[in-house]
Parts: C-alpha cells; structure tokens; sequence
RNA sequence: GGGCGUGUAGCAUAGCUGGAUAAUGCACCGGCCUCCUAAGCCGGGGAUCGCGGGUUCGAAUCCUGCCACGUCCGCCA
C-alpha cells in the first residue's frame, strides 16, 4: 500500500534511528502484508537483528512503541519479529474520495510512446482458440498501459509473404471449389453459420492445398506444385510486386474476418505494418549488408550467411542464419529490419509472442544489440492446447473462436433468462454477448502467461465464481445503487469519517487503496494476471461492502456509504475496462 | 543429446527480487432472499509446495543433481 508508506515513511524512519536502525535498507524489506489480517504494510525486522545486537522480536517493539500516533494509522503492532502497519480506515477513506487522490490519478505516466505488437497471426485461416492467448494478452496489456496513463500504439505484423500465404494463394488461383470439396471430402463442409465469413471460406483452400501437397509428395504432380508455390514465395522474397499484390488479394479477406472476431471480443489495432516493407524498401538488404561487415560474422560453403553469437553468450545452438545461399533473406532478417523501423516510432517496445519464439527473439535481440539498437520486451506465453494436443488450423484440429463465442453466447443466455425472467430478448442477446466475450477473455487471462493451458469447453463455458461474471456482477450492482441514489432523497450532510465502520466497508476501502500498487505492478512487470486477480478481490469486497453497508437508509442516502459506492463502480468499471470486460448497468 | 520454460489440496491457480500458521476459486458439506440484483453472502473439512542434497537465523521462493511435461535446436514462417 504505496499511499500509507508515503504517508508515514518518515515517522518511520525516525523511531528506526531511535532503536539504533541506520541506512535505508529497511526501505528494501518492507512490503505489503502477507494477509490483510495482519496489515497493511509489513516490516520484517530479522535483518537488523545484527546491526543492533538485539533479537528481532524486541527490535519490532521498540519501533512500535517508538512510533507516535500518526493520523494515517489506526494500529502498530510488533508480531513475531514484524512491525505490522494497519491504516486508519477514516484516513484511507478521505485519500480515496479526493478527487485529486491515488484513484483519480494515472499511476504510471510516461512521455512517448509504447509500441505494443501483438496477435500477428498468419492471414491463412479463421481465428482459433490457439492463436487466442496472444490476441488476449496483448489487448490486454495495451489496455492496462493505458489504464496506467502512457501512451499506447497496437500493432499487428502482417505475414504477407512467404510459404503460408503462398499456399493460400496457389490454391485460390488453381482450385476448383469441387477441387477442394474433393481433397477435403473427410472433414465435412464448412459450417454454414460461417459461410458468409471469408476466412471460414477461404481456409478450405488453404486447408485443401496441404492435403493435395501432402498426398502428391514425390510424385510429378506434386514436383510441380512444388515448384510453383516456390516460384512465387521466391519472387516475394525479392519483393516482386505483381506477386506481393497477388498475395495480398489471397488474405486480406482472411484478415477482414479474422479481425471481425477479434472485434467481438473488444480487440482492435492501431496500426498494421506489412513484413514486404522491409524488403520493397531496401532495409532488409541494408542490414544484411551491415552484418556482414561484424567480427562475429560466418559464411557457409553455398554463401549462406550467419552470426556466431555463441560469441555473445547464446547456449545452444549459436549459429543464426540470416541470409540463404540464394541472397534472399529469412524471416528473422526481416524481423530486425522490422524493429530497426520500430524503434525509430516509438520510446519503449514490448512483444508478445509464443513461447516457440524463445530462442529466434533472443537471437533478434542480440543481433539488434550488434547493431547498436536496444532489445524490445518480450512477454512469451505457453500454447493452449486441446485434450487431444496441438491446435493447427493445417490439421484442422483447431476450435475456432467463432464457435467458442457463439457456444458461449448460448449458455449465457440460458443463464439469463432462467435468472431473469421479465428481460426482453433483446436485452437478454445484449448481456449475453457481453458475458459471453468477456467470460472467455478472463479465462484466458487469469492465468500466469508462461503456465500450460488445456482447452476444454467445460471451463470455456464455465460462469461460476471467480470468472468474468462475478467481477461484472459486483459492477452491475453498484450500478443498481448508483440509479436507487438518483431517486433518493440526499444525504444532509457531507461523508463524516468519525462514526462506526463496519468490516465490509474498512475491506473495501483497504482493497481500494492497493488498486494503483497492483496497477502499476500489472503494467510494469507485463502481468496481467495481477490485475485479472485483483478484480477479483475488488469484486469480493465490494459485495461484502453490499452486504454490511446500506447506502439508502429510508429513503435518503448515507454520505459516506454512497461516497464509497460511487467511487469503487468507477474503479470498477475502469477496472473490468482494463481487462476488455464490458461493464454492464444490468445482467 | 543440448538450450529455455513449467511442476503448489481431487481439479484449476496465486505467491517465486528469501521472511509469520502457504492464499483463492471450482468441486464437496451446512446455513441465508417480507431487506439497495442470491451470477451473491456466511460457516466447514481438505497440501510431505515434483524428488534428493546444499546456502541461510529463516527456503514454495536462491544454488545443485535427478524426474515429469511443454517448447526450440530449418539456409521454414
């Protein structure tokens, strides 16, 4: 709880000194409480134990006792060798409601620009549930950047070339659509709620082109397959035009429906920048030039050219490709010319990227570090897998988004109506869409990046408590209060913070004022999760707020009650915000 | 084989820049709607923190060995 320690920071210091605690490395080991039921702050005095020749226990109790009584505290108290700080609730309160106080403020402000990339997924087929945890993490992060007050651009990489779209684009020029109902006569048709949506259309062809390959491997039909998807990969590689905007009109309705999904689920982007650019503007060909001037620098026997960064500390394998013997450039070329670009547009760089990308990034970063360019942050995450293993959208093992959503959708509105019955159906379609959108962001975001994730519909569709719902239901009824206050008649007078508080309101108030704390340690560290968690904690304890604290009394409104109310549904809605969850009035 | 990541109640997770009796949800058991939305609230049981060593006043947390799972080790993207 940052506001009290800036608060009593210096009383504190001064009945340290008392006992003969010198320096600042208190400043080091004190911290939030393990359990609220001990504090707020906590002070683990085993460490002075030496420098003051007396057991800690005793040492937590000359402090306390040393302590004045400051406005800010209600209790010090020495336990088990800690000094343990509890706020007075009348003090947090007053912080609280100020407009000018912790909450009002952004908690994290920085000049420039972050420039997040995200999602980035190839333009070959509809959004999965795999591709899901980068798309979530990613808006998240944008959102809660910007929840913390910095400046944000979103930003997705388009794979406009190479062999993925090359597939995609073979097939859509050589491919009938009996062609394609032939090659993929073992997986049924496309599920006609999709059909009007590219993607879901588009990925057949995509799909029936790696049966075709795949069953022609050797045979003079396949060679000649073969060959023309590498003509044309080839040519892209070399940034040939005519074949870059063949490409282009092969997946950008992909994109287009891809990108529909993700709007549904509150995704959106600022800016999208095409991986051809590097190579149509000569940067790609700059860079290659530039590495092959470094002492690190190594060439193969057909001119294949790479960097020994085994010399700059990489385990492993050390050697990095960069160039083919052909003098076309790789994927992980491009994506230093990429950041090369981002760093001219932006102050702070953060990636997202599946955790199979560990090693390229770190070979990217240490190139860019040859290259006198910093190394952007990089958040990885573990891949959600099915019961039955990997999702690929080749395989067509995949669990598509638009079906998760619609699934979703379905089991919120029997929710629905079985809770209320009186709804109109287009009311009832509303909620259920935002329940729905936001229960399968927060499964997904809860959970720590770097842990396995095994999808299963089960917990997809599972509206208990501690998801999404329980954190907007605490909103809704905030909201419910905020709407009963509007007809109330009003308090006579201003909030008073002398009377009695009861345990749901002193909770509230103490969650409250660790909500920037968890804010600033989400954005900083690129945990989500925090966050995600702590709504939940906010969402606990304004129920027990609700359950022990009346705002309306006969009629009128209770000043502080209602001050409080009021001032945690915006941290609430702020909050579910952050997250992409949508803060309904009623559900 | 090598690099990196993960391993915490039946299940899913938090805690991992060392600190108190290891926290939360689901599931399980019991209670609460003449009272601001019961998608809620209150109470209860449940853990050799993967296994073995080591460092420390103190280890889920740091070091080390082993085991299991994931991922990478393409002149693919």
């Amino acid at each position: 709880m940052q506001i009290l320690l800036d608060a009593v920071s210096g009383d504190l210091e001064a009945a340290l000194a008392s006992v003969g605690v010198e320096g600042d490395l208190w400043r080091r080991v004190i911290g939030p409480a393990r359990e609220r039921k001990e504090g707020d702050v906590a002070l683990p005095c085993f460490p002075f134990a030496k420098m003051v020749g007396r057991p800690p226990a005793e040492i937590a109790e000359a402090v306390a006792a040393a302590m004045d009584g400051h406005e800010a505290l209600s209790e010090v108290r020495a336990t088990n060798g800690y000094l343990n700080l509890v706020a007075n609730p009348a003090w947090l309160a007053a912080q609280l409601l100020d407009d000018d106080g912790p909450l009002g403020a952004p908690v994290a402000p920085e000049d420039g620009l972050v420039l997040i990339e995200h999602t980035s997924a190839n333009p070959n087929g509809p959004f999965h549930v795999g591709r899901a945890r980068n798309a979530i993490l990613g808006d998240t992060l944008v959102r809660l950047n910007r929840l913390a007050g910095r400046n944000v651009r979103a930003e997705y990489y388009v794979d406009d070339m190479g062999k993925q779209v090359g597939v995609l684009a073979w097939a859509l020029a050589n491919l009938s659509e009996a062609d394609v109902a032939a090659a993929l006569s073992d997986r049924g048709d496309v599920d006609s709620t999709w059909a009007h949506k590219p993607d879901h259309a588009r990925v057949r062809w995509y799909q029936a082109a790696q049966a075709i390959r795949s069953a022609q491997e050797g045979t003079p039909e396949g060679e000649a397959i073969e060959k023309a998807i590498g003509t044309m990969v080839h040519a892209s590689e070399h940034g040939d035009e005519a074949v870059l905007e063949a490409f282009e009109a092969a997946y950008t309705p992909v994109l287009e429906g891809m990108l529909e999904t993700l709007g549904r689920l509150g995704i959106s982007f600022d800016a999208f920048t095409k991986e051809s650019t590097f190579v149509v503007d000569g940067s790609v060909a700059a860079i290659m030039d530039r590495l092959a001037t470094l002492d690190i620098h190594g060439e193969a026997d057909n001119g294949a050219r790479f960097l020994d960064l085994g010399q700059r500390g990489l385990k492993g394998k050390t050697e990095f490709f960069y160039r083919r013997g052909d003098g076309s450039s790789l994927y992980a070329t491009r994506d230093l010319a990429y950041h090369r670009w981002k760093w001219t547009q932006a102050d702070r760089l953060l990636n997202v990227l599946g955790e199979d990308h560990r090693l390229q990034a770190k070979q990217v970063g240490l190139t860019l570090n040859e290259l006198g360019e910093s190394t952007p942050e990089v958040v990885f995450y573990s891949f959600i897998k099915l019961p039955e293993g990997k999702m690929s959208t080749r395989r067509g093992n995949v669990v598509f988004m638009d079906d998760l959503l619609e699934e979703a959708k379905a089991q919120a509105a029997t929710v629905v109506r079985d809770l209320r019955p009186e709804y109109e159906e287009a009311q009832i379609d509303a909620i259920s869409e935002a329940v729905a959108t936001s229960a399968v962001r927060f499964n997904i975001i809860k959970v720590s990046p770097e842990k396995g994730f095994t999808f299963t519909w089960e917990e997809a569709l599972s509206f208990e408590g501690g998801s999404a719902p329980f954190a907007m239901y605490a909103h809704t009824r905030a909201c419910s209060i905020s709407r009963k206050l509007e007809e109330a008649e009003p308090a006579v007078e201003g909030p008073s913070f002398d009377g009695p508080m009861p345990d749901g309101l002193v909770d509230l108030l103490r969650v409250l004022a660790v909500h920037p704390d968890v804010l600033r340690n989400a954005v900083q560290q690129h945990k989500p999760h925090l966050f995600a968690l702590h709504m939940l904690d906010l969402a606990n304890a304004y129920n027990g707020f609700y359950r022990d604290c009346p705002v309306i009394v006969k009629g009128r409104a209770h000043a502080l009650h209602a001050a409080v109310s009021e001032r945690a549904r915006e941290v609430l809605h702020a909050g579910l915000t952050g997250l992409g969850l949508v803060p309904l009035e009623r559900m």
